[in-house]
DNA sequence: CTGTGACCTGGCAAAGTTGCCAGGTTGCTA
DNA sequence: TAGCAACCTGGCAACTTTGCCAGGTCACAG
């Protein structure tokens, strides 16, 4: 398995269906039975949004039965060591050996256990991480430990890693194109002020900080959010961090 | 050049020295002449500090004479558009091709001469995201462009990308283990009205929108913000989106 | 049934923000 | 030397947020 498979299936402009497709493909041709892709951004820390809560992140999955459903609606998410850990990790891991180095809480024992029940034996938790907290993960499994089963002798997690990579950018330069608004061109005293405070400094504490009067504070702040199109800081804080923006300038 | 070169220096263990020398070894095996590898933490959407805020962001780099020191100081990443990229993109990318398919204001288009000036022509940018914002950049580049430079004739950008993420998943593990806060356990309800906040809205306006009062706003919003341990409605909306935590409990 | 936590409502004073006005300095470039 | 953009300052009225108080309903678990 070289770094080409990584790439197959994953054509430039390709949309949700055909990239579906090529998990499909992947997941097989990787030894693996199950794969589940979900794709949002990480809220509060353990939980993940599509950013507007009104909708929910993208799913992908051909795990049979109810267990993706049951797994948010009883907020696993929050306790689950295998989502945990790729929600602070950056490489993929196998989850027995996350099983085995950590200290797991009975609740997370049954989380494991309830997993295995749905056909959930042993598998590989693949990260991606993003700007602004998104997030997604690229899970294979099967329904028997990973030393029983038949994988691919070429299996290299690096080779599943760039997939998932792959495959996440190519998902979310479908999520939110964004093409309409022009990227604000802020000066460097502007991103200085949304700087502090987005670090929770008021204008006063700000005026301190940078060594300038309160009213220049509020002046560079206005300009920015003049620039940025809004009408609040939270708002200017949002869009500087580059939630919904992901322009160059 | 095959997925073990993406691991060449990067035993298990090794320290920041160690690290830094295998990063020499595999530039040098690339094809390019400069390295820098900076990695942080993103602060208002465009600036990094380390992963202690009160120290400077981890910085590695063999580009002679002070262009690197220059860059931040001038706050030339504020508008850089390859450091631009990088935060908001996943997959490497080469400096020609960025220039290339962006308008650049003409800030841009001096920053990236005065690159130029300093050696550094042409070359690939490898942005590495990590959970709460961390992130960091390795680019490699050299002082002729792309096209007359010799390189590797096995070079792939899969494997520079590999390389990056393992060496960056290291020097991680390096940096002080354990800064994060517990993650706040936030209601689906302070989610709600902290997402609406960082879309602009007053406490009226998400009143309106949630068909709550506007005290039951208020409400919510106060027991995020304690939760979360800030008390502006800015800091929430960044922290919110912006939790460390690396544990899987 | 009692406790717990999420969710909801109202009011009020102090503090902070917003949007507007007017003006000034500095450094660069045409 | 004139123009320009970035940066800086001060003031003021209208508005919003903050942090506190008091109280309520509802669903669920021990």
């Amino acid at each position: 398995m070289t770094t080409k498979v990584a790439k197959q299936g994953l054509k430039h402009g390709a949309d949700v269906p055909e990239l579906h497709e090529a998990l499909e493909e992947f997941t097989a041709s990787s030894g693996y039975k199950f794969y589940t892709y979900i794709a949002g951004r990480v809220v509060g820390g353990r939980r993940i949004t599509n950013f507007d809560p009104r909708k929910s992140p993208l799913h992908l999955t051909n795990v049979p039965g109810d267990w993706n459903v049951e797994y948010f609606k009883k907020k696993y998410c929050d306790h689950d060591p295998i989502w945990r850990f790729a929600l602070g990790n950056l490489l993929p891991e196998r989850w027995s050996n996350i099983i085995r180095r950590f200290d797991l809480t009975a609740k997370q024992h049954k989380i494991i256990s309830d997993g295995r029940d749905a056909g959930l034996c042993d598998g590989v938790i693949i990260p991606v991480h993003g700007p602004g907290g998104e997030f997604a993960v690229l899970s294979l499994s099967h329904s028997e430990s990973d030393t029983q089963a038949k994988q691919n002798v070429e299996l290299d997690e690096t080779v599943l890693h760039m997939f998932a990579l792959r495959f996440h950018s190519q998902i979310r330069e479908l999520q939110e194109p964004e093409v309409g608004e022009p990227p604000a061109d802020l000066t460097s005293r502007e991103i200085d002020v949304l700087f502090w405070t987005a670090e929770g400094k008021s204008t006063w504490d700000i005026s301190q900080i940078l060594g300038i009067s309160e009213s220049t504070v509020n002046f560079h702040i206005s300009s920015a959010k003049r620039k940025l199109g809004v009408y609040s800081k939270p708002h200017a804080v949002a869009k500087m961090f580059g939630f919904r923006d992901r322009g160059i300038i």
